[in-house]
DNA sequence: CTGATTTTAGACCTCCGGTTCAAGAATTCG
DNA sequence: CGAATTCTTGAACCGGAGGTCTAAAATCAG
């Protein structure tokens, strides 16, 4: 009973998504939200009740995709060094050949809304533990396949190479890709 | 001749980097700037011209406070890793110790303006230039005062620093002392 | 068809950020 | 001392951000 919407929740969630992520939270006005999705503001309001409602679906979101996309990406063929270069070069890829550098959205959430927003920056900071989860978890199956020397401690390389790549993504907004490269290559020399 | 100025510029711009690097550009009102200078909002447009103008005197102060803050823990006694491991400590002290975690202002206005004020970015990627230059002066001269393998190449290694020091800013603002540490720790391990 | 129910679009409202201004205050020069 | 000059300040201006509300539109149950 009564009208449908006529709009899918989950397709402007993702729409929000990419307008935070390019220009911030704050950055982002209601007017762009409803531009960016083609929904108007007050259509926007009655389905999701706040922009900082929607952003907490848009963050979750974030979270979900790119948790998805590494562990895709670290499953493949090849040795644990191999897999997350593979990871980090095509987090600087995609970053350098998309219209505009906005880096990492969790990322990006913590710096401007650290201290302001406590609920929005835990959720941006678990993304960034789950991150370590899974480099750590790669690392363990590199040692049990034995492309990783047993020597090395699993948990302190995931969290050192997890600060590697938060660095590379701040610096992937204003140096060049031949850069970014040698950051990836040197870090991972270290294991 | 004419009325004197009642406030020292020099000290209005320092207390204005202050604001704008805890509470971030556009975070950063007009009304704000005049309560942590003491200068009422209409002489701070007098003398200053603009809240942007006002924030390019404050970053480079910030730029020129850094690069000096820098150059005198590097030039300490000791081994190029020594005096890297204490400026890297040293930055991750300041910022957990202060009353509230707010990162590096040249990296948060990176993070904040990139592709939407071009010069505000420029000025700010040149900071971390001036640092990746100061590093890699660094390990040359342990390279010379044979604390370094020549092996090593400065360069790409003060790279790769900067990116680790841009990430261990970045996860300063939510992670904890001791994580913190083991990052500097595995990074120095490299060479 | 009718009534109940939900969505829609955009007008509307309030508040605040960035800036300008007008009037007065402090200083130097003649 | 008066004039010229520069600084100070609170008030006022303007636009846009975030959010609310309402009348119309679309759907479904009966």
């Amino acid at each position: 009973m009564g009208r449908p919407k006529s709009f899918e929740p989950d397709v402007v969630v993702a729409q929000a998504m990419e307008t935070f992520w390019t220009k911030g939270y704050a950055g982002t006005s209601p007017a762009d939200l409803a531009e960016a999705t083609g929904v108007a503001k007050g259509s926007l309001y009655h389905s999701f009740g706040s922009k900082r409602e929607l952003f907490t679906r848009a963050l979750d979101l974030y979270g979900r995709t790119g948790s998805e996309l590494a562990e895709g990406v670290l499953s493949g063929p090849g040795t644990a060094k191999e897999r997350i270069r593979a990871y980090f070069v095509l987090l600087v890829d995609m970053d350098l050949d998309g219209p505009v550098r906005r880096g990492c959205l969790a990322q990006n959430t913590v710096e401007e809304l650290a201290g302001r927003d406590e609920e929005a920056t835990r959720t941006a900071h678990r993304i960034e533990e789950r991150m370590i989860e899974l480099l750590a978890a790669r690392i363990e199956q590199g040692q049990r396949a034995g492309d990783v020397g047993r020597d090395v401690d699993a948990g302190t390389q995931a969290l050192f190479l997890q600060a590697t790549l938060s660095g590379l993504r701040v610096m992937a907004r204003t140096f060049d890709r031949p850069v970014l490269y040698r950051i990836i290559d040197t870090a991972l020399a270290g294991f």
